[in-house]
DNA sequence: GGTAAGCCTGTACCTGGGTATCGGTTGCAA
DNA sequence: TTGCAACCGATACCCAGGTACAGGCTTACC
């Protein structure tokens, strides 16, 4: 049990592994901004805070939540200058609304891709299935699926 | 209407033009396997079948049904090697089960996200409502939702 | 035969979220 | 004091699916 500097600075590696993250993590979530540079040992090394354990976790959560890192370092930014606002809860509204238009999207792909397997489509460009419904419909209609 | 080399050849920037992607792409899908090395006149440029533009519109439409290109070359290829296979529908079955672990995810990370939003969640870091869903539960349980 | 548009190859860059590698220091314990 | 793990900064690389640019050649049309 190392107490280096303080009695309760930890090193980088015991962050990211209390954390799981990977070390390198740590020092790009730090040029990310998303935790603040630490305080260093005199021959340079970084020591945290524990809390900052705690700060990981909830970077994770948020991103499972769906927020990009950009988002994430805004949110905990506005929560910490000033008073805590109602940006958390607006911007967990939009993103539901992120969601429900990507389930949305999905949908549709699910439904034809449900038709291809019905039609009984064997070939994507000579399909012989009578009424194929590759090449049609809405297919081409609403944009790229795997992005935002 | 120019007809170059033969009667119906197309140059790459009608066919890019036509099949509405960039001229770039078509180079891109020719690296990838995706569309054959086409024909060339005498001085070097490319000289497309017409059927190369049908070709595309298969393409983009497989990818906006979840395939990746990787995946849509397989397809291309096995539909043109030998007799037409169930590999099609088969893989459209998987793609149909990735979709609804996708949308399974996406439902949960909105289940979540409408705790935060009905909790009243106020900072990431310092919420201040009772009862804070924020760092619990089920946000720490499944996988990285913006991948496969 | 001039001129402009279009095409050629090769290479670098983009997004997002990291991970890996290199060569050189530091920290700590035996 | 010596040995080794851990750390440092800088830089490059990974995934997918492209896009952009540079510098030079071809083609088409007048």
């Amino acid at each position: 049990m190392r107490r280096d500097l303080d009695g309760s600075y930890l090193r980088s590696g015991q962050v990211a592994r209390q954390a799981g993250v990977n070390p390198q993590t740590l020092r790009y979530y730090e040029r990310r901004g998303l935790i603040a540079e630490p305080a260093r040992s005199p021959g340079g090394h970084r020591a945290y805070p524990p809390e900052t354990v705690t700060l990981l976790t909830v970077i994770k959560a948020a991103q499972r939540l769906g927020f990009t890192l950009d988002e994430v370092a805004e949110l905990i930014d506005t929560g910490r200058r000033g008073h805590p606002s109602r940006d958390l809860r607006a911007r967990a509204q939009a993103k539901i609304a992120e969601v429900d238009a990507r389930i949305a999207d999905l949908t549709t792909i699910r439904t034809a891709l449900t038709r291809v397997v019905t039609a009984g489509c064997d070939s994507l460009t000579n399909c012989t299935c009578p009424d194929c419904p590759l090449p049609y419909a809405d297919l081409a209609t609403f944009r790229a699926p795997e992005e935002d």
